[in-house]
DNA sequence: CCTTGTGAATCGTTTCACAGCC
DNA sequence: GGCTGTGAAACGATTCACAAGG
């Protein structure tokens, strides 16, 4: 397997969802240039991302729609249904906890976790919310490969260590703090603050023409 | 004003986190090498990065926290309080509408909207729910800068629409959709299912050792 | 000494442009 | 004809390395 860019990942995602609706809607092929168009890419983009995928395009039509819809799904979802654990019970874990897309591409959340007393026990959906008191020794029977953390700054860094002892492999970070992590431990940062922060400023610099483009 | 990367500016948002840290604990000046360690970012990174502030840094002895706190505040937020919209009162309008981090970066919740007839006109924190049916004549008279487009996919297009008419510049777009917007209207997709995609692709790649580094 | 600011080199990604194939 | 796959050029961001200044 090639290494990816990460935003060559992102667009990959992206036309994921878009070959999903075509699919539906049993269009047959779309070519490089249209699927650009679609997605915000230039058609060479386009291109040398689904190469990834090695070669499924057909020259004069474009790319088989079914096919690369399997493929494309498959192959970013890596073929296998991941566990994950979703720690704090607060807005955002609760909002997480019943995302929709996640079933969807493959994510199966296995343990909702808290540390307020008046929540530990009690039901939230399909998830009877557990004490993070007892993440590491449940997470060394789930095997969650990643943990979604969303808990205030201050106890997001002990709870990750713990989640690293017990096997993780990959955090989706909320708290608004960077996360010290072992090599080889992958987190994504998530802070609704910072996007607002990089909108307001792009809103900002949006007259300023220095580069050649810029897509969302 | 000179034009700054995305990266760039995500960066400079995470260091303004540290400095308002290291204001508060009383620390007088930070080298590049040190507030890179911190930041997740290398030290040239981190000079290169600051110089947008116009050479606040002292050889010898780094850059003065306080100064540079302020500087950066006030360069990030661009100076003010910019009033939002939040579309859409479900689990992530909600959460948005409180999100403690927005106030503190000069962003103000002026209105949250839905279309279900059970939230409309109850009270949410400190807000009326209003009727999205309203949001263009209303944005008329509070012009927001920006919205937080939390609603689902079918309708964030339409409301994208009479928001723009109603002259909003930026979009922070929950629906898992692409906006077409007019050019000049800054769109920013934050979408939890491609977030977790491209973990999981990072944690599969984690091995593959093809370039340099890989930071969260 | 120390650390910044900055040209110059490097590296990764995007774009160009066209050969190859349907 | 149309469109993909792909070397090669262009571009932007990062890193290097050092001169300038405390």
């Amino acid at each position: 397997m090639k290494f990816v860019s990460e935003p060559s990942i992102r667009r990959l995602a992206r036309y994921l969802r878009i070959f999903d609706e075509l699919k539906q809607r049993g269009e047959e092929s779309i070519s490089s240039s249209e699927l650009g168009q679609i997605a915000g890419a230039t058609a060479a983009q386009v291109r040398r991302d689904l190469l990834a995928l090695g070669g499924l395009g057909r020259r004069g039509t474009g790319y088989p729609v079914s096919d690369v819809a399997r493929e494309l799904g498959r192959w970013l979802a890596v073929s296998r249904t991941r566990p994950v654990y979703i720690i704090g019970a607060g807005k955002i874990g609760r909002a997480l906890s019943r995302y929709p897309g996640f079933v969807q591409r493959g994510f199966r959340v296995v343990g909702v976790f808290d540390n307020d007393p008046k929540k530990v026990g009690t039901k939230y959906g399909d998830f009877t919310i557990r004490s993070i008191r007892d993440v590491q020794s449940l997470a060394t029977k789930d095997r969650p490969e990643i943990a979604l953390v969303a808990i205030p700054a201050e106890s997001a860094q002990s709870v990750a260590d713990e989640l690293m002892d017990a096997g993780i492999t990959g955090i989706l970070n909320f708290a608004p703090v960077l996360l010290k992590v072992r090599k080889g431990i992958v987190v994504q940062n998530v802070d609704m603050t910072t996007e607002l922060l990089v909108l307001a400023f792009r809103v900002e610099q949006r007259h300023l023409v220095t580069p050649k483009k810029r897509l969302a």
